[in-house]
DNA sequence: AAATCACTATACCGTGCGGTATAGTAACTC
DNA sequence: GAGTTACTATACCGCACGGTATAGTGATTT
């Protein structure tokens, strides 16, 4: 494995166990048993490899997740589709998932929050486009695109959460609960 | 106001803002307009202050919390006043309640997580009690209570987010359907 | 063979951190 | 009025942080 690949796998390691300020440029480089100088030449700066890590986690997520959010006339199958993506992106990658999760909830005007800000967009952006298209099929719905949004994958955070603490699977029934409860939340 | 309560109130600001690790004890004592000796005579150390802060606005929220567990063989009644309480206690301290949801979620090896540990698991307890309750009375719930407990909290604070963000109120309707949308999960 | 390039180590810099030694003041205690 | 206590400011400490100047190395290009 090439030195780029280890620094980025010692420093999802460390910031996810420790936090983004809490970890020491010099605890990774000791981890990856290389020096600074080799860190600065392949990421800029702490903050450009933290983009890094997140570029690289995120990106076939995010992915996944438009093509999870293409409307075709049948809202659960869209949201069966949100959650088992979510869901995989979770237990692909343990670590990266508590990470970004972390990160998310973190203090508005810190650093880790700024950093992931655009991806917290990017995630958001395509599941609440899906809900527009959806409320003009149904006009229960109108006017709470974004509150759904929130609440989808709120619930599903609240699910993997859940399924982690108890050591249980992320699959598909737990997909299936998750969205008829959700749905429920919708239709009543 | 004396200068103990002062610095609880500048910290609460700062803490809230940047997070445990950004913030500067020198920061705090520029905006509280006092010194460091003065806030080390009041607290110990850093961690001291943030202890002192979680302590005093967590308790009258970790009392009612029990009160509203007290169970009464009336579970939806327990489950709407556990929603309640919760609820009010986001409410009435927003920045609080935004510090404390962070630091939750920080990761599990830094020191914010380590300070707030105590409170998370008095928080889980008495509703995890309450489930334990409930279950005798309900078979199809057994062996649930914890994976309940996570869930019920996990989406009081996804309805706190999104009333957050949408600008909206905390108000009885969202609790009421709040609680709907759990019993589903629950009976489905 | 000279020059260029990607990559890496030694050794260092300035800064800001959490925390404290010292000393003083004002208000109570005896 | 002497001693004690609670509180606060000045000035400082040691340390770890993010980041870099310098100097190489070995492979590739010309």
């Amino acid at each position: 494995m090439n030195n780029r690949e280890t620094i980025l796998e010692n420093a999802l390691v460390l910031f996810a166990s420790f936090g983004y300020d809490a970890t020491g440029v010099q605890e990774i480089c000791d981890q990856s048993g290389i020096t600074k100088p080799t860190l600065y030449h392949y990421f800029r700066s702490k903050r450009g490899l933290m983009e890094a890590l997140l570029s690289e986690n995120y990106t076939p997520y995010i992915k996944r997740l438009k093509d999870a959010c293409e409307y075709r006339r049948d809202l659960p199958q869209n949201i069966a589709e949100v959650l088992r993506s979510t869901f995989r992106f979770a237990d692909s990658n343990l670590l990266f998932y508590k990470l970004q999760f972390s990160m998310r909830n973190a203090p508005a005007r810190g650093e880790a929050y700024d950093i992931i800000k655009p991806w917290i967009k990017a995630q958001h952006e395509p599941v609440f486009t899906l809900f527009s298209e959806a409320e003009k099929d149904n006009g229960n719905m109108r006017g709470r695109a974004q509150a759904y949004t929130i609440t989808l994958l709120g619930m599903a955070n609240a699910y993997i959460q859940q399924a982690f603490e108890e050591n249980t699977a992320l699959n598909e029934d737990l997909a299936y609960q998750a969205r008829q409860q959700f749905m429920y939340g919708i239709f009543s």
